[in-house]
DNA sequence: TTGTATGCGTTATCAC
DNA sequence: GTGATAACGCATACAA
C-alpha cells in the first residue's frame, strides 16, 4: 500500500489538513510542524496521489497531446520539442494519435477533454477544416494548434508562403522555367499554401502555372517519390526542376528514381524538398529543402499551452514562425 | 460543468449507483432502466470522469513509457508499435523520457509508481545495471522492459549475438580478416552481446580478436560515424570492413566519410550497420544491417503489460526476438 | 432490481 | 496555527 497523507499525519501527530498545507508549501504553517511534518514525508518515501489530487483540484496536471500518426519525423521533431521543454515543468503528457480524420478526431479530442484526464490539449493537425476546428473551440479546455494556423484557436504555425515562396525563386535564378511541383490529394491546408508561395514566386517571374507540372502524392515517403519520379518523366513537356513542398521523403524518392533513370542531380534535375528531416543529409546529392523550425514549435506550444491552463488567458495567440530555405546540393 | 453520474441519475429518476451499475454494464439491471439511463447518458453527453473513477478503483488505466529519448529513429518505431496495438485497448500512453541513468531513471520510475499514475509501466532502457532493475522490480507494479533482457523483470528483447554473428560471419565469407567493430563508450549490454556474436564470428573463423579494430563512439550519429571513419583510415592497420552494432547512423556517416576520403564502398571497404532504420534505404549505396522487430517489440510489449495489469500473472515472462541479418549494398 | 452508505486520497472552508 | 469536515465523481458492499 502506498503511502498517504493519512500515514504521515498519524505519525506527526496532526491531521491530514495540516499536512496538506505543508506539501503544498502553503502560509500560516509553525516551523516546527512544517519540518517535523517534511522530514516523516521524506522518511515515508511519501509521494502525493495525483489522481485524488486531481479530483480535489479538478486538475490532472497533464497535457494530452493528439497527433495523425508517430511514424512521421516531422511529428516526432516536435514531439521532441514539447518533451524538451517539458522537462522541467509540473505536467506530463498523455499520448493519443489518431489516424481518422475529421469527426473521429474530433470524438478523441471530446473524449479527453470529458474524461477529465488533461487541462490543456496540443492538437497537431493539418488536415482538420475550419468547421471542425470550430468543435474544438467549443470545449472550455484550452487548445493550442500546431503546424495549421486558425482564427479561432491558438495556433503555432510556419509561414508557409515565404519557405516555397524562397525556393521556387531560387531556382528560377538557376534558370529553371518549367518546374514541377508535388502536391497531395487531399485538404491540407499548409501544402496549399506552400503552392501559392510556388504560385507567386513563378507569377513575379512572369512564368506561367501550368496544371500539368503538379503531381499528386497520397503521402509524403520516398516510394511515393519513386512513383511520381516516373510519371513526371513520362510527361509530355519534361520539367526540369522538382518541387516537393509535401516534403523531404517524396524528394528523396524523386532523387533515387532520377539518379535510376540515368538523370544527374541537379544538372539534369534539380529537386527541392521540405521539412529538413535527417534524411536530408544522408541522400546524395544532399537535399536542399526548406526547414520548418519543428523543436521550436513544440517549445512553443508547450509553453503556451502551459500558460493557457495557469493564467487562463482568454486572447487568441497566433504565433508565425519562418521557414528557412537550406541550399544544399540537390538543386 | 461536465455532466456527471449525478446529472443522469436525477434526469432518470434513479440514484447514481444504479447509472454507475449500467455505465458498467453490470448485471441484474432491468432492460428498462438501463434503456432509459442509457439513452439520457447520450442525450447529456456523458463521459466518465476517469480521475475520479480512478480514485475509486484505483486504476488509472494508463500505461506509463518511460523511454531514454525521443529522438531515436529506434526508439520512436517502438512507440509506434505502442501505439499501433494499444489503438483498441482502452489504456492511454504516458510519456515519460529521461536523459539520465540510474538513480535518476529510477526517481522518474518511483515517482510515476507512487503518484499513481499509471497501472504498468514500459521502460525501454539499455543502460541500466542490473542492480538498478532490481529496484524497479521492489514496485509492486507491473513493469516490463524492452530491448534489454533481465532475469528479474518482464522482458521482451532482440537476441542481439546471433544478428552480429551472422553479420560478421558473411563479411568474412566475402573475404575479410580485418573487421573493424564500433562499441559505445559506456555501459550498454545490447553492445556487448553484439560484440560476443562478433567475437565468436571471428573465433570460429580463426581470426584473432584485435583491440585495435574497436573503436568508440558516444551516440549513434552520423557525425559520430564521420568521426571514427577519419581515426579507422588512419590506423596502422586498416580494416576492410567495418561493422556497427551501435547503429545504422553511425553506419551511415562512416560510408558518407568513407567515400569522400575516396575509398569505394564496398569494394574498398565494406560496412554493416545495426537496426535497419529508414534512412538505411536513402544513404548509397544502400545499407546492409542488421533489422531489429521495432514494431513487433511495442506490439509484444504493450500486450504484455496490460496482461500483466489485468491478470496480475506472476510469471516473469522473457520473450526474445530474432534479429534478422539484410543484406544490401554496402557489404 | 434498486437504493443507501461509505470510501478512494486530496484539497478547501470553516471554526477554534 | 491547526483541527474538523465537507466536497470532488465514481464504484461497491450491503440492505431493502
Amino acid at each position: 500500500m502506498a503511502v498517504t497523507l493519512k500515514d504521515i499525519a498519524e505519525k506527526a501527530g496532526v491531521t491530514t489538513a495540516t499536512v496538506s498545507m505543508v506539501i503544498n508549501n502553503k502560509p500560516n504553517i509553525s516551523e516546527a510542524t512544517k519540518k517535523k511534518v517534511l522530514s516523516i514525508a521524506q522518511e515515508l518515501n511519501y509521494y502525493p496521489n495525483i489522481i485524488a489530487r486531481g479530483l480535489a483540484t479538478k486538475r490532472s496536471n497533464a497535457i494530452g497531446v493528439i497527433v495523425p500518426n508517430l511514424a512521421s519525423g516531422f511529428i516526432m521533431r516536435i514531439m521532441e520539442g514539447v518533451k524538451n521543454t517539458l522537462r522541467n515543468a509540473n505536467y506530463t503528457v498523455i499520448l493519443f494519435d489518431t489516424i481518422g480524420q475529421g469527426v473521429d478526431e474530433f470524438k478523441l479530442f471530446q473524449r479527453v477533454v470529458y474524461e477529465g484526464r488533461v487541462d490543456g490539449v496540443i492538437v497537431i493537425t493539418a488536415g482538420s477544416t475550419d468547421e471542425e476546428l470550430s468543435l474544438f473551440k467549443k470545449e472550455k479546455i484550452p487548445c493550442v494548434l500546431v503546424a495549421r494556423q486558425s482564427d479561432i484557436l491558438d495556433s503555432i504555425y510556419v509561414n508557409n508562403k515565404t519557405g516555397s515562396y524562397d525556393a521556387v525563386k531560387y531556382l528560377i535564378s538557376k534558370g529553371h522555367r518549367d518546374i514541377g511541383v508535388v502536391t497531395v490529394n487531399r485538404k491540407n491546408l499548409n501544402i496549399e499554401e506552400r503552392i501559392e508561395g510556388y504560385k507567386e514566386a513563378l507569377l513575379e517571374a512572369g512564368i506561367e502555372y501550368r496544371q500539368d507540372l503538379v503531381f499528386d502524392v497520397t503521402n509524403d515517403s520516398i516510394v511515393d517519390g519513386v512513383h511520381i519520379a516516373n510519371k513526371i518523366l513520362s510527361g509530355s513537356r519534361r520539367p526540369t526542376a522538382v518541387f516537393s513542398p509535401v516534403g523531404d521523403m517524396t524528394a528523396i524518392g524523386l532523387i533515387k528514381e532520377f539518379k535510376k533513370r540515368g538523370l544527374r542531380v541537379p544538372e539534369d534535375m534539380a529537386v527541392v524538398g521540405y521539412d529538413d528531416l535527417p534524411a536530408a543529409l544522408v541522400v546524395e546529392p544532399a537535399l536542399t529543402t526548406v526547414r520548418q523550425p519543428k523543436l521550436e514549435m513544440g517549445d512553443l506550444a508547450i509553453n503556451l499551452i502551459i500558460d493557457k491552463v495557469e493564467k487562463r488567458d482568454e486572447a487568441i495567440v497566433r504565433r508565425e514562425l519562418p521557414a528557412k530555405f537550406i541550399i544544399r546540393e540537390s538543386a
